[in-house]
DNA sequence: GATGTAAATGCGAATAAGTCGCAAAAGTCA
DNA sequence: TGACTTTTGCGACTTATTCGCATTTACATC
């Protein structure tokens, strides 16, 4: 069985093989983003951090995103008019839709995206690295 | 038969259906924005508007954008560590793919991804407003 | 456990994209 | 033509993110 990538154990490894230390702010990083079920932004991930580790700055929320996105455990969400929001790299594939009345991010589950991506990509000739897609909708039928 | 929308004739009509005023600044920049074949930027579009209006101000290719994405007339292009970029809107529906090598937006042709994005936006109760689609790519066999 | 060294950190300053306030200019409608 | 409202240019501002640098710290080696 595979220990799945968020596992405490688990991402001491990841970034050692990566060739990177692990440091007391990126435990606190790791563990306040493994454990948001929303997907927070770094002035979120900032403030959840410091209340449990008070030594971590702004600046290596972004640094310590950005390396962990370049090694994989971590996906960067770009939005249009907000800042960029960041998940642990999902076990199960998904895309995003931004339900525009409310603002929530909502996951779109399935592979159906990421195979067309592929497929599309593959036709052009070309190999995919990353997909970023996000859907802005509106609820049908909403009571509100 | 039809008139394509960026017909020198036709978006003055789309102005002002729209509520806005037809200004030179903004024909300056549509006209620049119709006959460019890449997608180009802000800064792009402002340096080439001002080769043939020196009356146009950054700030002002800005609104222009936001006014006319909102008039549907444009269409804007978040990329992810780049600024905005702009087409207009196209009478061929299609995607977009970054050449990570390059640094090329390559168009992907062909609806299937707009159709998919609706699909799964309707199975989850959503009515789609506008999907977002970015691959990150590397040409497969490169020779260089 | 001490130690050398490169990587990581905090801090505040810097950057870059995009927005805003305001007074002047100019479309549009009658 | 005049009235009225939108649009414009300008420069100042905001906001997300990055950077420089001195200090600290992880970790491999002894």
């Amino acid at each position: 069985m595979v220990t799945a990538l968020t596992d405490e154990t688990d991402y001491r490894q990841i970034l050692r093989e990566a060739g990177l230390r692990v440091t007391p702010q990126r435990a606190s990083i790791i563990t306040i983003l493994s454990e948001a079920d929303d997907h927070p932004n770094v002035e979120d991930l900032y403030e959840k951090t410091r209340a449990l580790d008070d030594t971590v700055s702004v600046a290596t929320v972004y640094r310590t995103m950005s390396v962990l996105e370049n090694a994989g455990l971590v996906r960067k969400l770009v939005l249009d008019d907000a800042p960029a929001r960041y998940e642990m790299m999902p076990q199960t594939d998904h895309d995003h839709l931004v339900d525009l009345d409310s603002g929530d991010l909502v996951e779109i589950p399935g592979t159906e995206i990421a195979e067309l991506m592929s497929r599309v990509a593959s036709e052009l000739g070309y190999e995919i690295v990353s997909h970023h897609t996000v859907i802005r909708a509106r609820k049908i039928y909403r009571s509100g």
